[in-house]
DNA sequence: GAGTCAATAAATATCGATATTTTGGGGAAT
DNA sequence: ATTCCCCAAAATATCGATATTTATTGACTC
């Protein structure tokens, strides 16, 4: 292994630590939209060599952050508003799909997650902490993590994502806090708790909506 | 990049070839559903080097039909009851959104289109042809084709095939046939042109439900 | 000037070789 | 017998070099 290797140990192939950093890189918006990424500037960045770059940027086609062109290298996958629209009606439907899943088959320690989820989520959100945005993202899987429906959930967890990078994209100014988050996850953590698919439901497309109006002002087409 | 297209023989990089005819090995069956898939025995088949088909496999998990197991390469997507029940769930709910947003925005180019589709797939099941699966998938994608939803595409897109590959296992014996699959493409291909979105939906989903419990009978957990 | 085309530069795609990791099998110890 | 450990064999992952393709530039024509 190259001692030059500055990660934590926890990554096992050169593929993988690139193609997470890469996610990150891409998600955050340090890679901007549309954007060429060459292989040789990525290679002197990640350290490492172009087979794994370019096996990183292949898989990262899968989540639909890179787009790939075919002798023409890759890019980063390009943003507009209808996309974000797109994004914003599809998880709308499938996580309705997916929370009802979940609601119908819920059990006690299904019920235990969650709490801790949202609880976890809640100190995040008042000591302003950066490990936030995981936390929010893990509450809302584990509304759904009963479902047991591979598929469904992979395509949540990839629009998400997708979501979450234009957050990104529209921040610097704080992408929440203007109105109550907290409240509103209170509403469907306890719509959950009780199973009430329905006001769930309501609720968390309600969420997505907000913001999703909230976030779609902040860029123009 | 996901489209069942069996290449117009003019393939650009060893990348792309290794993929498209990987592709089909996978969905056909020929590369069998849980198996390990071998640089090396692939490089040979495919004769080319080994980057162009780590690349290909990478390529192929966006489709769901390669799993990538970390430094424990790769293999063709398993397959079971369940995944195919989900598949089969997901393509109701997702083609119904497509179908509706297609049928909103429905022009004349596009009925001209839906019809010339159909025709080619009457045709080619009249005449037995091989070309019949192209034909099928093209009027199915042909009815979504103005949704205007291009994520959501994808992932018809996507589930299609993943069908299809369910359906070549079955297969052997004849996928069709026992019932009359005519009658129900016409039947959504009139409600189609009526633009009665209610009805179009409702044919689409009892007829993938149809084909779908024929196909489950077929094998067992 | 605008457009073409060839030469050059840049970047991608691919190969062959090597390093690294996993797998499988044969004892030895329990 | 069963478990454990170590070593060889197999397979994966990665590197560095090279072949191909695309992008760029600038002279030349109309």
């Amino acid at each position: 292994m190259n001692v030059l290797d500055f990660n934590d140990g926890k990554e096992t192939s050169a593929t993988q630590g690139a193609y997470l950093r890469l996610r990150e890189l891409i998600l955050t918006g340090q890679l901007k939209p549309g954007e060429k990424l060459k292989i040789e500037q990525l290679r002197g960045l990640l350290n490492t060599g172009a087979s794994p770059v370019r096996e990183a940027l292949s898989l990262l086609t899968s989540d639909m952050l890179v787009e790939r062109l075919d002798q023409r290298g890759f890019r980063a996958a390009p943003v507009s508003r209808s996309n974000f629209n797109e994004i914003l009606m599809l998880r709308c439907n499938m996580e309705e799909e997916a929370l009802r899943a979940s609601l119908a088959n819920a059990d006690a320690d299904w019920e235990e997650a969650l709490v801790l989820a949202h609880h976890r989520m809640q100190k995040a959100s008042k000591q302003r902490s950066s490990d936030f945005e995981l936390a929010h993202k893990a509450f809302h899987m584990a509304l759904l993590s009963k479902a047991d429906l591979p598929l469904l959930a992979r395509y949540c967890d990839q629009l998400y994502d997708l979501n979450i990078r234009y957050r990104f994209l529209a921040a610097g100014v704080s992408s929440y806090g203007e109105r109550s988050i907290e409240a509103e996850h209170q509403g469907i953590f306890e719509a959950a708790l009780e199973r009430d698919a329905n006001l769930a439901a309501l609720l968390l497309k309600d969420h997505y909506k907000r913001t999703g109006s909230y976030l779609g002002r902040q860029f123009e087409d």
